[in-house]
DNA sequence: GTTTTATCGTTTCAAATGAAACGTTATAAG
DNA sequence: CTTATAACGTTTCATTTGAAACGATAAAAC
């Protein structure tokens, strides 16, 4: 007798695919309207919740790899919609934010965002949607007791 | 008044998230024990499944990119766990299926990725699992609305 | 005060990725 | 039959990746 593995009904192959799917979805979105990059996207989204933010706070919230962080703030930078100042009393840390212009295309992402958001969970109620907070909750922090410590949650994990 | 754009409630973010956490810990689990990286591992399953299948099957089943699979395939073939013939009636394609050594591991794998997949959803109910399932699918559908058909849905969206 | 030790962000480098080009085989059109 | 078109899997190549090495600064130990 086989073992009864049906990768349709496996949860980290199931989770993957949607993750996928919903990361090309809005991707697309903020590439064509707004020319960024998912990594770019994470890094202007987090400093919209909290300013300023040196790269290790941001590598923290996110948990992306620092290399990833540090090239991102990059070409944000680079784009006009950051600025970067040294920290005044620690030289290691940058004190990043958001320029004019980053504020103004951060007010026009944002709502757009969280438009698409809502429109991808009106197939759910309120209750559902609640629920499958919760649940996500509980799994995460399920699998976060097998996680080393020491480990790089990196991106392409396939 | 700034937007309300709560990175630690936006789905897309919360599912990236999940979803590497439990790829990671899974994925050092048969790097470790097995020797199969994750594509192989996609592969591998794929076959135990349903045998023989081309390369383009797994494709379809796993929507992985082909050159992927072609090189988890032949990465697989070489480690002796697949055989690789020729379709006998169209050349183009390639029948793979597992070895006798590639059907000893599947025993051995299979069964294990089951039992971690059960201690992971052991902190849902029966209920709350088949709730999950059934808002996955139901946002995958969703999703798949919104992604143009020829969209790559590519591994290393981040 | 001097010497470790640790932290932050960048850079380097080897590996992985995937889009496009390719060779081969099959199918469709003429 | 011949030619054009499509499908399959591999390979090529430019890009992305993240682990490790690095320089610079700060904190801790002595």
């Amino acid at each position: 007798m086989p073992p009864d593995l049906q990768l349709n009904r496996f949860l980290p192959y199931r989770l993957n695919i949607l993750s996928k799917k919903v990361s090309l979805a809005l991707a697309t979105r903020y590439q064509e309207r707004f020319g960024l990059s998912i990594p770019e996207w994470r890094v202007f989204a987090t400093l919209g919740q909290e300013q300023p933010l040196s790269s290790n706070d941001i590598v923290e919230r996110t948990a992306m790899d620092k290399a990833k962080v540090s090239r991102a703030v990059n070409r944000l930078v680079e784009c006009g919609l950051l600025d970067r100042q040294p920290h005044p009393r620690d030289q290691r840390l940058l004190r990043l934010s958001f320029s004019a212009r980053g504020r103004d295309l951060y007010t026009q992402v944002a709502p757009e965002a969280l438009a698409w958001e809502k429109q991808l969970l009106s197939v759910l109620t309120e209750a559902e949607r609640a629920q499958l907070w919760a649940l996500m909750e509980r799994l995460e922090q399920r699998v976060a007791e097998e996680i080393p410590a020491s480990a790089p949650l990196s991106d392409s994990l396939d």
